[in-house]
DNA sequence: CTAAATTGTGACCGGGCGGTCATATGACCG
DNA sequence: CGGTCATATGACCGCCCGGTCACAATTTAG
């Protein structure tokens, strides 16, 4: 019995040996990463892992079972970020969550480049299908800045008389973007690395440009 | 001699018969704003457009030349707008040069959305080729908002020590966006119509909501 | 009315795709 | 050794694509 989250590979993936399924893994995660879906491709993967096609449908039902694997691979990546990593006081105020969100958020994409890329193309490029998984991540991100937000409003470390839909729009669109803004400035390539660790001078520059940002989101661009 | 910035179509193409032309116009436009590039397709095009398929080959060099065109299309459609406006003193400072760029660019995709998805495909989705005309206009597109930015610090309309690429960053991605953001606050659906004229109330619940962005980009979350 | 030039057409080509399946390979077990 | 079962394989299917081309239809010119 095995309890899952609705989409798994099969029992056949699981047997592979530890080193072909990373191969695999590697091989499926950068074709996803570099190609939308309608346009990654099995075959492509297929050759580029060293396996025959009919390999890859005994481990999986089809590309976009595939796909949702991926997607929850990487969520359970965060998850694990979000154990290793002591979050700040819940009722610091709005910036102090902001900056929470801004470690998790962006310190995954900076670490999983690949991953991330994976499920951004997901979320907001053109899947052929509905899925309720990522329709519903989807919906849970851009809710959860509407409630820090609006509990920003209520405890005071925002102004009471905020557009919230233009907050929320704002927030979550530069947060959107942010980890690829970083990658820019810190002169980091996507591709050239599957996991990268940063080095703290790099985690601080991280921190020195975020920091720009968030003190245009606090005070504007006048004051 | 037909003077040409580099890419157009045949001479075939524009002996077509107006109405011709505006049903092939009408569905490669759309084509090209329900898919991206890799994903849209010819054959669909001349089907809906009622067409041979040899016969688009004879308008079009071929799919990357049609694409280019209407990038065109839209390009000719914008400086038309441009010129219908009279544009406030260029010298107002930097929220009014902000809200200048707002009533073109939104206007612009508000007016013609279809139009408009072509082109934010085109510049932020997968192109299989390089193409000196996007790449100039996607470069030009963020150096005019740095532009904007330094010279708002150096008249004095914008606090001098700002972070000019956070800001950079932060103005360019909110605006990049921003068109959706109105049509899901006016309800309008992108796909109902081609073009569309918005009513007096229409616009001004949009500049409303744009109001409710510039403040917190002018004073911020806080103030 | 005819001849020349322009335009329309859809069968066809090579290629890549997602997905299938009969068969081969090899591990495990009595 | 033989038999059973899980796995690996790549030829194959049907489909759709971008693009071509020989030919048919139509317009234009003389």
């Amino acid at each position: 019995m095995t309890a899952r989250s609705h989409i798994m590979p099969k029992q056949t993936y699981f047997n592979l040996t530890p080193d072909k399924r990373e191969t695999f893994l590697v091989a499926a995660i950068n074709e996803f990463a570099d190609h939308d879906y309608p346009t990654a491709s099995i075959s492509r993967v297929c050759k580029t892992a060293g396996i025959a096609k009919g390999s890859f449908y005994q481990y999986f039902e089809d590309k976009k079972d595939l796909l949702l694997y991926l997607i929850q691979l990487g969520l359970e990546e965060k998850k694990a970020l979000v154990a290793s990593i002591e979050l700040p006081d819940p009722n610091g105020g709005f910036f102090e969550s902001l900056r929470s969100t801004f470690t998790l958020q962006v310190g995954h994409s900076l670490q999983h480049p690949r991953l991330a890329e994976v499920a951004h193309r997901a979320f907001y490029g053109a899947l052929p299908f509905k899925d309720e998984m990522i329709e519903g991540l989807k919906q849970a991100g851009v809710e959860a800045y509407r409630g820090m937000i609006q509990k920003g409003m209520a405890d005071g470390s925002l102004r009471p008389d905020i557009d919230i839909d233009a907050a929320t729009f704002v927030i979550s669109t530069v947060f959107t973007e942010l980890s690829r803004y970083l990658e820019k400035q810190l002169g980091l390539d996507n591709k050239a690395m599957f996991t990268r660790e940063l080095t703290d001078e790099q985690w601080a520059e991280a921190s020195r440009h975020f920091d720009g940002i968030l003190r245009l989101l606090e005070s504007g661009l006048i004051n």
